[in-house]
DNA sequence: CTTCCCCTTGGGAGGCCTCCCAGAAACCTG
DNA sequence: CAGGTTTCTGGGAGGCCTCCCAAGGGGAAG
């Protein structure tokens, strides 16, 4: 049926060069005559010649690809809306470089055992860790494989070993806060997410910052970025601070359910308390009243993330970079 | 530093065989003593060794990979709550096969091109179609490279040519319209989505199947699954039909737009007007009120799918599959 | 005990590419 | 125009694996 794959040979055939002229055009490396260069790239089109990447590898020991690991577990992973930007960005840069995305989930052990086994047997030749939890075992692995990664949002705890783009979380959170305050609130208290996240303890350590000693441990809970922690989040909080006229949440989702129980408790949104979210997610505009909260300049730390791990394969040396996120101002404060 | 990657002949050594017999150890094709295949298992152990995909892969012309191909905009894809279930899914089983996902985006023509040259290169097994719309020029270039594809989710005006696994929307829409009308409802629009795609052009179906000819044109508004354009479709409806007491929203994320809609017409839900959504997503919990919807079977459906590109990669015949949604619950209808 | 057969094993060949070296061709320079 | 230098080209080697064939070894049957 489709006949034979043309190969190396076959092109070479075709614009009466040797394999090695045709192999130096094909990889842009100079020392090829004009001439010989125009005829090469005439019999590739002809020909319909596509490097065969297997062999290409096997001799250069690249396998042009990228391993993008997720460790989240699924819920997350579809509420958090860098991945899909990031993944665009990923995917359409690494394809400039004729470089491939494979995706690999780390959310069991037997998901870790593969992605360290892949790391391991060379099968990438990077890795882009997408919310990996600091003290994750995978951290391990992926170091001893001598794999460079990078990380899109910080992984705690290696910073320094595993450069990362990310959004200025603690900043966004001094924002949102200062803005709250800015409104006359008094009583703002704050439901942060899992402090082994950076969104969790930097969006937290943003709101001490600003309020000192006004942020007394019983003015913050605990969720879990889960809609229904953050309705049982804000339960809590009701019922330790009755006199609460705002509160900072870690992020939509868990503002949705925050909005949820505030209103179930009779309380309006924002006239007896204001509510702030984080993220800027889809659901944002989808409550009501709709979401003033912090938007993370996602493009850009997906871009920059990518560029990170370009970086590293080319042997270049990088650094962290955090970006500035935006307040969005709408109804819920 | 890391010295040197264990081959197969460092295992044939370390075993005491010889790399033929390693060779079908792996590849479990039999015809090897008990007593070889421990020696080689426990060689592997100690070397640490994993196969050369590469090497592998040039001799089998095998590339061990499948394509997940995405065509939608990236927004869609986002609010698309099929699409992690189907990841990891798809990479969990893929896995057990030895198998990994390679990530493509498929957006604009430029995406189009390096989908179609990556297929006909040979770079994958397979592909695995996501959301991708009838007419697509991609389609053709799949056709045309040979490569085995599935589509999760029918591909309109190929159903024939590419096997598709997809939840029931006829039959979802037609379970939710005649939910409506059982509670008494008796002016039923419908926002529906977009119709070249099978949740726009089936769902409408289910509705209009129960409804006859009580679902005149003027009944009907276009959307385009994005939460403004729900809004925007309901208040058209809403102006053309002022006495409008129920609306079928073709996905959850325009129904939290035809919700703003509503509440800003003053209408209250569901007691004036009954709202059903589709999807059961996120949103699906965190508007208000939260919303009656269709719950699409999206593991089950996910599961099909590779199941069936797997099954086509072993060149079985495959049918299409359809898996019954069902009917949930809540408050705004 | 011999013969035959089958299970198991070893190792050569070849898949396609890039790297590298040696040699050819072109170009300078004096 | 001769000699030296640079640029370009050809093709062998080798990367690691699987496939296949031939041969060895063991067991069963006669």
């Amino acid at each position: 049926m489709a006949r034979k794959r043309p190969t190396i040979h076959d092109v070479a055939a075709a614009s009466g060069v040797s394999r090695g002229t045709v192999s130096r055009v094909l990889n842009g490396q100079g020392n090829v005559s004009l001439a010989a260069e125009t005829a090469v790239r005439r019999a590739v089109a002809e020909t319909g010649y596509v490097v065969n990447r297997a062999a290409r590898s096997l001799k250069t020991s690249r396998t042009g690809s990228i391993v993008m690991v997720l460790s989240e577990p699924q819920e997350r992973l579809f509420e958090d809306p860098n991945f899909s930007v990031l993944m665009r960005v990923a995917t359409g840069t690494l394809a400039d470089r004729d470089m491939s995305l494979v995706l690999m989930i780390a959310g069991d052990d037997g998901g870790r055992d593969r992605v360290a086994r892949y790391l391991r047997g060379g099968h990438a030749d990077g890795a882009l860790l997408v919310s990996t939890h600091a003290g994750d075992p995978l951290l391990e692995a992926i170091e001893r494989s001598g794999v460079p990664a990078v990380a899109c949002g910080a992984v705690l705890g290696r910073e320094s070993v595993i450069p990362y783009a990310a959004a200025d979380d603690r900043g966004g959170a001094r924002d949102m806060t200062e803005y709250l305050a800015g409104q006359g609130r008094r009583r703002i208290g704050m439901i942060t997410g899992p402090l082994d996240t950076p969104g969790g303890s930097l969006r937290l350590e943003g709101f001490t910052g600003v309020l000192g000693r006004r942020a007394t441990k019983q003015m913050i809970v605990h969720g879990d970025y889960t809609q229904a922690g953050g309705e049982e989040a804000m339960r809590r909080l009701l019922s330790t601070v009755p006199d609460l006229d705002a509160v900072f949440v870690a992020s939509d989702l868990m503002a949705a359910g925050a909005l949820q129980a505030l209103h179930e408790a009779g309380r309006r949104v924002p006239h007896d308390v204001a509510v702030g979210g984080f993220d800027d997610s889809a659901i944002a505009t989808a409550t009501r009243p709709a979401l003033t909260t912090v938007r993370q300049p996602l493009a850009a730390v997906a871009a920059e993330t990518v560029r990170l791990l370009i970086a590293r394969l080319d042997e270049e040396q990088v650094d962290p970079v955090v970006l500035p996120t935006e307040l969005v101002v709408r109804d819920s404060a």
